[in-house]
DNA sequence: CGAACGTCGTAC
DNA sequence: GACGTACGACGTTCGT
């Protein structure tokens, strides 16, 4: 049986300009309803593949309604103008989409439906009517269905008699009785769903309740006989038309093929930069193909595990890597720490299911080769470039080999990169990944160490488990490349990201952490004596006023103190109830009171030594004396690096104080420390993501963007502009960034949330384009459920369209913040990539040691510096053309405060 | 006694 | 609930 699909244009057109923001293109015309109606029509047709479709919208001028009742609709405003201006562009959208469409003149949508539904039904064609008006539900029968877009609620007889409680066949007599407030179309007084329903349930038709209306008791009933002479006027009114002229066959209303060239002609003229991509990039094809692998993958489960105990054996594995030129490896140690680590054992993968374990280090062994002779014979392999190598993680063996002389060279894969390539929302761990891609299930760390106090390094695990836990991991290792890499290389914007971003990334990395950085721990030795000393004399006067000692670094027990003891009023409670003791609370506190002022001062020293000048000089490595933090490439969603053990990208630099920890990250004796970094790289962004003109003026014109931000929205000259009001225009600026709402941004300058309201409006006003870019990234976000950034770097956001308004409000404003954090990730990682290779090209002794987000920290031999001063900031600035120009700052000096 | 959680604070 | 992304210190609670 063919198929129609009938849309009601009309009732889409309502909706999208209800329904959606206040949309405008860069003419300032408003784009909402022509953006959500072809929204709607795509998914509709999408959602239903049809053989004939037809759009159709309600004429302009009156109807035959008005000549049967003057006041039909008279209640109705008439169409504002943003949404009349749009139909005209709207309409020519559709037609070059090829979608069939049609209004006549004289009757309305419903009735041009109406009809072609009873024509369908005659040529045995089944229809489908998408509309969100409930009287359309007289339309339905056997053979026709209606479908709410918005609500996606499918009314077929059943449908309807559930949601009614009558028959299609009924509904017009229903409504009648019920009469249509929308359409100013009266029906009987006081009678709404459910008398209408009970009597038509009594008598069956409204004929019949007509006839018997003298039986009908009470007050119904009175109402009902003074209505009698106007319910045959009412009842045509609610009767949709069936026997409209239509000048087109069903057979007609076919999908022509879209004006390609004047579609992407009004996709500009409307900023639907979106549907750019989407429509004239074909990237659908390629999710087919990878959800069909995504089915087919399975762990190959044949576990051929070996334990490499002699030479022959070893070289038998060596002489299968030659050939096969491509396998996964990974190495067990006795430390997580990579400097320190010992190499425990190896385990090799050249195909599913077939892998082997060289155990190196074990103690307690029966047999096991010698560590000397089986690095040598495996060095030629590991150092060979044109030998390939699949890890999970394999920095970190990257590290072990380097541990002992051995560069391993040819990395091609890392599928811990992989996986946070094809979706950085997700968790990389092998385990979990063998879970999900390959149903997997692996012998866990712990299950082979143990755990807690019980915990044993893995040279005391006896070869035969070790064997069974190591081999596994390089096979799956293995597996999981074959499963997951057709995902990222069949899709171009991933493949980039992966192949030109986070594999050569991964190098750099590891040179970077190899670096270390030179921390003077004397230095902060003294630092820690101060602080401490400082600690115990505001403790003491804690105490004196609150007449007991109590621990300062406890919340509950400081609440205890400030709310109960003291009897000071709580301002805030904690996510789960309590009595906040956060800064802001204390700092208003503090106005009042001498205790909250204390606690502060004590909360910001104890914060410095504990976290900083305490635990820095703990971190240095004694073979080295420096500190290799790690840096994580594959756990920040939006593609930034997190750096622990320690975190080197959260030393202090805000105030006097914390600064001075900068003054003991230090140049070895003949360098100097360079830090460069991007100059307002994620507002940058901002501006060339938004094309907002003022913004990229501002920036090209290299003005002090604070600064020009308070003139615009104060209206003043940029001399004119006070330091209070920079200090908002960047709180402004930051805000945005982070999708702060009028609330946040309130709380952030201390003023009203009506005075934050007027600021943000003003911005809007002013920056026009930028408010158009978060509520269409908003809107992308919620269509597709990922966002992009320039570089095609995808992040997804699950909770977009979440139920739960708070986290709904969350992930808004993720996705407002991720296209420019990810962007300027993407950024600097490429820089960072370029940067470490020229150093290597030319030479240099000059080191990357640190990153810090938006900043590259070098150690640098003092004839470089002048070199090196040249090329980063040039090689940073020229890494992409943006439509703003990019900025580098670059400082030098014997330490990290002096250079930055 | 350690794991898990809560709260707070540091960076960009 | 309210500003995005991290890491980590400390205290508390809970279960072994």
């Amino acid at each position: 049986m063919k198929k129609l699909l009938l849309i009601d244009g009309s009732s889409y057109l309502y909706r999208a300009f209800h329904a959606l923001p206040d949309l405008r293109n860069k003419e300032n015309q408003p784009t909402g309803v022509i953006y959500g109606v072809l929204n709607m029509l795509k998914k509709i047709h999408e959602d239903y593949p049809v053989d004939y479709s037809l759009c159709i919208f309600d004429a302009k001028g009156k109807t035959f309604r008005n000549d049967i009742y003057p006041d039909y609709k008279a209640n109705r405003p008439s169409m504002p103008d943003d949404l009349a201006r749009q139909i005209e562009p709207l309409h020519d959208a559709i037609q070059n989409m090829g979608w069939p469409m049609l209004s006549i003149p004289g009757v309305e949508a419903d009735d041009v439906i109406g009809t072609l539904c009873k024509k369908a039904k005659l040529e045995n064609i089944q229809t489908i009517i998408s509309t969100g008006d409930k009287d359309m539900a007289q339309l339905v029968n056997s053979d026709c269905f209606i479908i709410n877009t918005m609500t996606n609620e499918k009314l077929d007889i059943d449908g309807v008699k559930n949601k009614f409680g009558v028959l299609p066949e009924q509904i017009i007599d229903y409504l009648t009785l019920m009469g249509d407030k929308v359409d100013n179309v009266p029906g009987v007084e006081k009678v709404g769903p459910k008398t209408a329903l009970k009597l038509l349930e009594e008598f069956g038709s409204l004929e019949n309740i007509i006839s018997n209306a003298d039986a009908v008791k009470g007050s119904v009933g009175e109402n009902l006989r003074a209505a009698i002479s106007w319910l045959p006027t009412g009842k045509k009114l609610i009767t949709i038309k069936d026997d409209v002229e239509i000048p087109d066959p069903i057979t007609s209303f076919i999908k022509k093929d879209a004006n390609k060239d004047k579609l992407l002609q009004i996709y500009e003229k409307y900023n639907f930069y979106t549907w750019i991509k989407k429509d004239f990039e074909n990237q659908n094809q390629n999710e087919k193909v990878i959800k069909e692998q995504e089915q087919a993958a399975k762990f190959n489960n044949k576990k051929n595990y070996t334990t490499i105990l002699t030479l022959s054996n070893l070289e038998e594995w060596i002489h299968d890597i030659q050939n096969k030129k491509i396998f996964a490896i990974d190495t067990e140690t006795d430390s997580l720490n990579f400097i320190d680590a010992r190499l425990i054992g190896i385990s090799l993968c050249t195909s599913p299911g077939s892998a082997c374990y060289i155990p190196l280090q074990h103690l307690n062994a029966e047999q096991q080769l010698n560590l000397e002779q089986v690095l040598n014979l495996i060095k030629p392999i590991l150092e060979d470039p044109n030998i390939k190598k699949i890890g999970q993680n394999i920095k970190y063996d990257m590290h072990i080999f380097k541990n002992y002389g051995i560069q391993l060279n040819g990395i091609q894969h890392d599928t811990m990169l992989l996986s946070y390539v094809h979706d950085s929302t997700e968790s990389h761990g092998m385990n979990k990944l063998a879970e999900k891609y390959l149903e997997h299930p692996c012998i866990s760390y712990e299950d082979v160490v143990g755990k807690g106090t019980k915990q044993i390094t893995f040279d005391l695990v006896d070869i035969e488990a070790a064997t069974e836990y190591a081999a596994e991991d390089a096979d799956v290792t293995f597996q999981l490349f074959q499963t997951l890499y057709p995902k990222i290389n069949s899709n171009e914007k991933l493949k980039y990201i992966y192949e030109n971003i986070e594999i050569p990334t991964l190098i750099s990395l590891f040179e970077i952490e190899r670096n270390g950085v030179l921390i003077d721990s004397s230095k902060l030795h003294d630092q820690s004596l101060k602080l401490g000393n400082k600690i115990i004399e505001i403790e003491k006067e804690a105490f004196k006023i609150a007449e007991q000692p109590f621990n300062l670094s406890s919340p509950k027990q400081l609440q205890e103190i400030l709310f109960s003891k003291l009897g000071i009023k709580p301002l805030k409670k904690t996510p789960t109830g309590a009595a906040s003791t956060s800064e802001d609370v204390l700092e208003e506190l503090a106005l009042n009171y001498p205790l909250p002022k204390i606690i502060l001062e004590h909360r910001s020293l104890s914060k410095l030594k504990n976290t900083y000048t305490d635990k820095l000089p703990r971190m240095i490595n004694s073979k080295t004396n420096r500190v290799h933090t790690s840096y994580n490439q594959a756990v920040a969603i939006t593609g930034r690096l997190a750096s622990s053990d320690p975190n080197l990208q959260n030393i202090p630099i805000r105030n006097e104080e914390g600064r001075r920890v900068r003054e003991a990250f230090i140049a070895p004796k003949n360098y100097q420390i360079v830090s460069c970094d991007y100059s307002q790289i994620e507002l940058r962004i901002m501006a060339h993501l938004s094309c907002d003109e003022g913004l990229i003026s501002a920036f090209k014109n290299n003005l002090d963007i604070h600064q020009s931000t308070a003139a615009k929205i104060f209206n003043l000259t940029t001399d004119d502009v006070t330091k209070e009001q920079r200090r908002y225009a960047k709180v402004i600026n930051f805000g945005l960034i982070y999708g702060m709402s009028t609330y946040g941004l309130s709380q952030a300058l201390n003023i009203d949330r009506e005075s934050a309201k007027n600021f943000i409006e003003d911005y809007f006003i002013k920056y026009p384009a930028v408010k158009n870019f978060m509520d269409e990234t908003k809107l992308l976000a919620k269509e597709q459920g990922f966002i992009e950034t320039v570089f095609g770097r995808k992040l997804w956001l699950r909770e977009i369209n979440s139920t739960n308004g708070i986290r709904r409000a969350a992930a808004e404003r993720a996705a407002i913040n991720a296209p420019m954090q990810g962007t300027a990730a993407d950024l600097i990682k490429l820089s960072m990539n370029k940067i470490q290779e020229w150093l290597t090209t030319n030479k240099l002794q000059s080191k990357i040691i640190m990153q810090v987000h938006d900043e590259l920290v070098l150690e640098v031999p003092e004839n470089e510096l002048s070199e090196i001063q040249k090329n980063i900031p040039r090689i940073m600035c020229g890494i992409t053309e943006l439509k703003i120009p990019l900025v580098a700052d670059l400082g030098f000096g014997l330490n990290w405060e002096v250079a930055h």
